[in-house]
DNA sequence: CATGAATGAGAATTCATTCAT
DNA sequence: AATGAATGAATTCTCATTCAT
């Protein structure tokens, strides 16, 4: 980790800037190797040379993503106090990180492999550590009748809506009001869930 | 002559039914055409003859979605009477719409072609009615202060929330509360956004 | 002859004009059947069933070209009276018959069908026709030391070069002088045959 | 290192005269890459590996033929002396180019494609080029009325004869006659374009 | 005469991957 | 670490032809 001869880090790191790029505009199936060596301007065999196959170059970005979404449940969910306020830093952390790594996000919900078990189970991994956090410190603390199973998609889901439909979005002319920044976004979702959830 | 007009009608459907089965599982780019006229148990040359092109099966596979969920809109959220109402009849039938046509929602929602010019306007266009139609008749109701353009992918995102992550989570057994079924479901997200999203 | 009962007429007419047109624009093996079919506003099967194969649509081609100009050859060359006056008249009657059927000039001279020996064979027996006509009416006549294969392709170059170039020729512009009109052309090549060939 | 540079160009030139070998044979439109692939020994993704398409593999086969023969004219005809000297002589030149690459004749002058405008626009640069070069250094020197629009196809078509029309000629048995040598060929052009086109 | 579905082979091209250098 | 040739399978799409109606 601290000493990567320079420049395999330089290639290894334009591969997986390019692959995050073309993976969530294209698609993972729709990405050729070729297109992806040229992109991160690296030759076409450095690719397998550096991460095996083009799945693991896919696994490797789903880890980056997934592992500091879980942190983040973990670092804001499992904390102690209120869990109204445990819940709205998690929505407001959890919003800002899909924002940054918006190309992480879409491919990471929205690339279907359903038929590949290993991507799959890879995946599943992941939620099963999220589902579990979600019941232990969510569900379980005061009177929600969510199951964590519905409960976890369904957050999920709202943080991420803006992300997910934004390439169909940004071709939609409105007439007035456009969307909110980030941040406000961030509020509104968070008034709306907790509103939504909480016992009154 | 009266029930399916000879031969078409059975092989144009066939493909059709295996398209949408297998662009749900596998994706449309992971999709070939020689596994789907394997499927529909079809000549491959047949896919081009009846569709044009493998893009052309796609759309017409897209039109059958947002076309009926357009009408659902038009039909629950712009008659008369209690917004609440309107859209809690509108939270119903939708989700009862994507519980039965899971497939098509999962095309439609969840596959990546943010590269192709045409796919994404074909989205576009229908995008915009439906943020029309939310603005017309949702937005500008009560005091809502929700831009269309934020509360259509919200909604949208919120009740396919189940259907979006079931493939992952059905691979998550949970130790003692399963999911509610889809008459539950729909109540709960209709209680979460009214209550979210309605001025108290 | 007589009674081709109309329809028939018609359509077969039409499939041999557009395919002459579209044979000689993109040469026969880029020509596809639908195209053809479609520019000749003519149900694709009907093309097999009025000429057996999309070959022998093509050799009906080449029947009325060559046994046109034949035909021509026959009457001008093996007429009575002067060579040189033989000759001029073959020119310039063959030159118009170019001009006129430009398509059909394309089509039987510049397609490469080398490897087809049906057509080969097929060409080689209006060709063998061709120069013993040239042999017996024109190379036996006077002094001409030419054997007659040297001097039918020869002889059927002159007269056809400006046919066979003018797609690329029509593409270049040229600083002040155009090309002289048919008539002008066909005395040009006549006097270029005359004057070379000849004795003087 | 110092013959070949190893496998490339053993591969490379492989492919190239197994085209031009088909090309002339069977037309550019006939010739598969499969077949085009097993005549070369060559795995046929290799085809696209170094020539990127069927097409450019034609064009660079097309720029073979069409640099050469331009530099012939560029020496022969724009050099010092005698107009009838500098024609026989490149007369000559050309002729037995021609005879040595007759196969990239037929490619170059034969192989219709009139609906690909890439293809015309390549040929008409070197047309443009032929064209110049003759009306500066053979129309304008003396007294001869002829455009060089006229005249390059003119006498490329005259040099060009024996070999544009030897595939159907080799099945045609003469009586008594055969072809004579290309030197006493290229002799007979010469001498009836020179006495057909000079002022006497 | 005419239609439109159907077929199997073939088209050009691109794929992810491997390997010797 | 990096290169570029090589491979075999796969891609989408089009081909000419046939046939039942």
């Amino acid at each position: 980790m601290s000493e990567e001869s320079g420049h395999e880090l330089q290639s290894k790191q334009r591969i997986l800037s390019a692959a995050v790029t073309l993976f969530a505009r294209q698609g993972f199936g729709r990405t050729g190797m070729r297109e992806l060596s040229r992109e991160a301007d690296v030759n076409l065999a450095m690719i397998n040379y550096f991460f095996g196959s083009k799945k693991h170059l896919l696994l490797e970005i789903l880890e980056t993503f997934f592992s500091e979404y879980l942190t983040i449940a973990r670092i804001e969910l499992t904390a102690d106090g209120d869990l109204a306020k445990r819940l709205e830093k998690f929505i407001i952390r959890s919003i800002r990180f899909f924002a940054e790594r918006q190309d992480y996000l879409l491919i990471a919900l929205t690339d279907l492999h359903h038929d590949d078990a290993e991507i799959i189970e890879y995946k599943a991994m992941w939620g099963r550590q999220m589902v579990e956090i979600m019941e232990q410190s969510v569900c379980s603390s005061t009177g929600l009748n969510l199951t964590p199973k519905l409960m976890t998609p369904l957050l999920t889901s709202m943080m991420a809506s803006r992300f997910l439909f934004s390439p169909v979005m940004e071709r939609i002319e409105s007439g007035d009001a456009e969307l909110p920044d980030i941040e406000i976004y961030a509020q509104v979702i968070t008034n709306i869930f907790l509103q939504g959830v909480m016992k009154r």
